[in-house]
This record gives C-alpha cells, sequence and structure tokens, in this order.
DNA sequence: AAAAAAT
C-alpha cells in the first residue's frame, strides 16, 4: 500500500506534466531512441509464430507488468537492452511473465467468471439480464482481474477489432464508481461522436440495475438525446462521463461543470489514435494532466485493436507503471474477414463495380460499408449512386450532427443498408449485421509519398466479422500506386490478399460463397 | 493528396 502511493507521488508530479514541457523534445526523442526501444520490445512482445485459428491467436496474448521496467529506463535509459545475450534473458523473462502476472504482491488469474471479479450483484445483473454475456471473452478475461483489482493498475491493452474491448473497459468503469456519489468518477475518451454514442449506449445498458448515471458530450448541445442533456451552467453529477476530447477539456477548464477531483478511473478508447500525434495526442495529454494535478490518484487504461510502433512507445513512456498486453501485427487480421482487390482499368470501373457487381450481392447479405478518402468523395458518390436509382446514405464530418445521427439511426435499424463513409467510421463502430467492407480508397497517409495507412486499413475492415462473424472486405484499384500501396499492406500483415477480376460476372458470388456469406 | 474535434 505504501508503494502504491508512493507511485502515485511520482505520477502526480513526474510523468505528465514533463511532457508539456518537452514535447519539442519527444519528437527527437522517438527517432534518436526508437532503434532500441524497439529491439527490447520485439523480445518482450513474444509470441508464437504460426497460429493456425483465433483461439489460438488470441491464446497467444502476451501479458507483462512493466513497472519494474518503466521506472529502470526512466532512472537510467543506457540500461536499455543492448546485446544479444541480454535480449535472450529478456525474452525468458517474458515468457515466464505470460503466465504469472504481478502487481505488487497481488498475482493476476485470467477470470475465467464474471464472478470472480467481485462485482456488484447489480452490475452482474447487467452483464447477465441486460448484455447477455455467460462469460468473459479472452481479452476480457485477461484484464478484467488487472482493471478491477487493486491496486487498481494503469493498462495498455491491443486485443483484435470485435473481440470485447468495450466490456472491458465499460465494466472496468462501472465496478470502481460509487453510485451514491453524485460527482464524476470515470471518464471515457473517444475520436468521434459516433463512437461516444455506442459507448454511452453500453455505459447505460450495462449500469441498468446500478442506478450509475452517465452524461456525454454528444447529447450536450442537441436537445433530442437519448438520455438527458447537459446545460453547459449545470455542474455534472453523473458519474460515468463520455466524450470527445475538445469538449471535455473545455468542461473541465472553461466552463468548470467537470469536476475531476473523483474520477478514479480514465479511458482512452481507440486509443492509439487519441495519443497519436497527427491525432488528439494535445488533448488528451492536457485531460490526463489535469486530472492527475487535480487529485493524482487515477488509473489510467488504454484501448485499441491497434498501436503502431512509434505510438506503442509514446504510450510506454507516457502512461506510467502500466500493465500491458500487446499483439503482434501478423496476429491481427483476423481469417475470419477474408480480404480480396479488384484491379479496375479506370476510375469509371470502379463505379461499374460497385453497381453492377457488390450492391446485387451485398443487398442479399447483410449491410456493407463503402470507405472513401475524403468528404467531398463522400458526397459525390453518394449522388452519383442515388441518382443512377441505388439506394444508399453517406456519412461524413462535414454534415451536422443531427444529419449524422439520422443517417446512422437508420443504418442502425437496418433501413439502409450501404453506407458510404470517411474515417470518421473506420474505427469502433459495431454494427453486427456489417459483412461487407468496401475500400473504395486505399487508406493512405496525408502526405508524400503518401504510403499506407496500414492501422487504418486494419480498422476498416475490422468493421465486420464482429464477435467472431464472418465478413468480407473488397479492395478497389486503380493506379500502380494503388497497387504498391495494396502490396505493402500485404507484406505489413504477412497476408495474400487475393485478385477478383473486375468485369466477371460469377467472380465476386464465388468469392463469397468462399467467405461464407453467399 | 485527409479525417476527426473544436476553436
Amino acid at each position: 500500500m505504501a508503494e502504491a502511493e508512493k507511485n502515485q507521488e511520482v505520477a502526480a508530479d513526474g510523468l505528465v506534466p514533463r511532457l508539456e514541457k518537452e514535447e519539442k523534445e519527444e519528437d527527437e526523442e522517438v527517432v534518436s531512441s526508437s532503434g532500441k526501444q524497439e529491439e527490447e520490445q520485439q523480445v518482450v512482445e513474444k509470441i508464437p509464430e504460426k497460429q493456425e485459428d483465433l483461439m489460438e491467436k488470441l491464446e497467444g496474448l502476451t501479458v507483462t507488468n512493466v513497472a519494474d521496467k518503466a521506472e529502470d529506463m526512466a532512472d537510467k535509459p543506457e540500461t536499455v537492452v543492448n546485446s544479444e545475450r541480454q535480449q535472450l534473458d529478456a525474452a525468458v523473462e517474458a515468457e515466464t511473465e505470460i503466465k504469472k502476472v504481478m502487481a505488487d504482491d497481488t498475482p493476476y488469474t485470467s477470470a475465467k467468471t464474471f464472478e470472480e471479479l467481485n462485482l456488484s450483484p447489480e452490475l452482474l445483473q447487467g452483464l447477465y439480464s441486460e448484455m447477455k454475456f455467460e462469460k468473459p471473452s479472452k481479452i476480457q478475461a485477461a484484464t478484467l482481474p488487472m482493471i478491477v483489482t487493486p491496486p487498481y493498475r494503469n493498462l495498455i491493452a491491443q486485443a483484435h477489432n470485435g473481440s470485447g474491448k468495450t466490456t472491458c473497459f465499460v465494466l472496468g468503469m462501472l465496478s470502481r464508481v460509487d453510485p451514491k456519489l453524485k460527482v464524476p468518477q470515470a471518464i471515457c475518451v473517444c475520436p468521434t461522436r459516433e463512437l461516444v454514442i455506442q459507448n454511452e449506449a453500453v455505459v447505460v445498458k450495462m449500469a441498468k440495475y446500478t442506478g450509475v448515471t452517465t452524461a456525454s458530450t454528444a447529447n450536450a448541445d442537441s436537445s433530442n438525446s437519448l438520455t438527458h442533456s447537459v446545460s453547459r451552467r449545470d455542474r455534472i453529477v453523473d458519474q460515468v462521463i463520455i466524450g470527445t476530447p475538445g469538449t471535455l477539456k473545455r468542461w473541465m477548464t472553461r466552463d468548470k461543470i467537470l469536476d475531476t477531483r473523483s474520477i478514479k478511473i480514465l479511458v482512452f478508447d481507440e486509443a492509439d489514435q487519441m495519443l497519436d500525434q497527427s491525432g488528439f495526442q494535445d488533448d488528451s495529454m492536457r485531460i490526463m494532466r489535469d486530472i492527475d494535478r487535480s487529485q493524482g490518484n487515477c488509473q489510467v487504461l488504454l484501448f485499441s485493436a491497434t498501436f503502431g510502433e512509434k505510438v506503442k512507445q509514446f504510450a510506454l513512456r507516457t502512461i506510467p507503471r502500466a500493465n500491458y498486453i500487446f499483439v503482434e501485427k501478423e496476429a491481427l487480421s483476423l481469417d475470419a474477414i477474408k480480404q480480396y482487390k479488384i484491379h479496375c482499368p479506370n476510375p469509371g470501373a470502379k463505379i461499374d463495380v460497385l453497381q453492377n457487381r457488390i450492391f446485387p450481392a451485398a443487398e442479399k447479405l447483410g449491410q456493407s460499408i463503402i470507405f472513401v478518402r475524403t468528404r467531398q468523395s463522400a458526397s459525390e458518390l453518394h449522388k452519383r449512386l442515388e441518382a443512377d436509382g441505388y439506394k444508399c446514405t453517406s456519412i461524413q464530418g462535414g454534415l451536422s450532427h443531427e444529419e449524422r445521427d439520422h443517417v446512422i439511426q437508420e443504418f442502425r435499424s437496418g433501413e439502409t443498408k450501404i453506407l458510404i463513409a470517411t474515417d470518421v467510421l473506420s474505427r469502433g463502430f459495431d454494427q453486427a449485421q456489417v459483412t461487407l467492407v468496401i475500400n473504395y480508397d486505399i487508406p493512405v497517409k496525408s502526405v508524400p509519398p503518401y504510403t499506407p495507412e496500414f492501422e487504418t486499413y486494419l480498422h476498416r475492415i475490422g468493421r465486420s466479422g464482429r464477435f467472431g462473424r464472418k465478413g468480407a472486405a473488397f479492395n478497389l484499384l486503380v493506379t500502380d500506386q494503388d497497387e504498391r500501396n495494396l502490396r505493402k499492406i500485404e507484406q505489413h500483415f504477412n497476408i495474400m490478399i487475393s485478385d477478383v477480376a473486375w468485369d466477371d460476372d460469377t467472380a465476386i458470388e464465388k468469392v463469397l460463397k468462399d467467405a461464407g456469406l453467399a
């Protein structure tokens, strides 16, 4: 206990505030030391090489308590593993730690049931009768004991798309808040409005019997909200707060309606994006630091299906004394989602493929999401398809909140089968009926040389095949650059994406049968 | 040759 308190002190005046001062140097540090850190990372993440199915892949999760190492590294970075001999030792150590993960004196054992987590009867009832859960999924079994057991260690967790991450952190939040205390006690930060709404719905459902209430940034500015609207004047009395980073930050600083002094747990959903420099890093760090300053005793959870190498290193350095779980990138592209590429001779052929091949098949299958690169192409493609008599909708960040909500509501209800979207929907969106994902444009970086955005690719195709269901993804290619980028994607995940002829009447149908969808 | 949030 004394040890835990000591650690908290370090957290309060140590790592987080330091970042603000050294933000500029941070970049250089990543470049200069990433080589060493990568080496160590590779040996720590020892995962079986060939894996046959999903279960085995999930068995391959590596759980490591990095607390001591992190402190070592902070004190004397020169002790970072630098010889083969040491790497070997670290690998052996990592292997052992998979089976025996320690937080202080408490060994974590994987939770086979929800009962053994000491949850309140009300919360258990929500899990069983509302959520219809029977027992923890793999990632839940591995992380829940670490989340809900003192000393409430920080956690960085990577797990496959659709494997049940949301339940991990929602249950984590709900298990730690006191319903009798009418102050904010848990915050969940998400990258999009849609994800805020989706996560809030899960919290409300799971919390049904607990008396815990929620507030979210999504219904703050509109009158027709699902729960209740939060006026800017009122201090928030709900226990669980879900929101996008900008509004949360404003609530904490300018509006002063979000009191952070009783926050016990802070969750970042899609954490790699939330901590990425080209993402929400500034806002996220600010939120973390403000909470830390107001009471220095807050558990931080990071969840995502992807952690690119750079942001992973940043997370490990930023979140003090964290347990972590990582998955090799090669193990992330699930067999359950069949991936294909269709080479189109010209841009017009892409429309042709959509209308004559994908739409007829898709309408029989379930629901589909077509991803495009820009807002403009989303609305243009939408207009074009609609003009040709094809029923679909589109969503992108340029629409009003009301329009976005309406489009999502229509898609959720099944009224619309085909949704065109920018990357506003590439992450986290959970709709079981989505069986088909079409990359109308391949995700690429915004700056030359326009290399592929691997993480975005994985998140997009992960919109299908939710929770072990079957799914398929089609990549439409026109230019040589498209071809090169798809090849890079194949190399990156070590997969083979098979070719489908664009002008063959039966090819797509046949392929969908192979994918187990037709 | 970007998206997201928000100012």
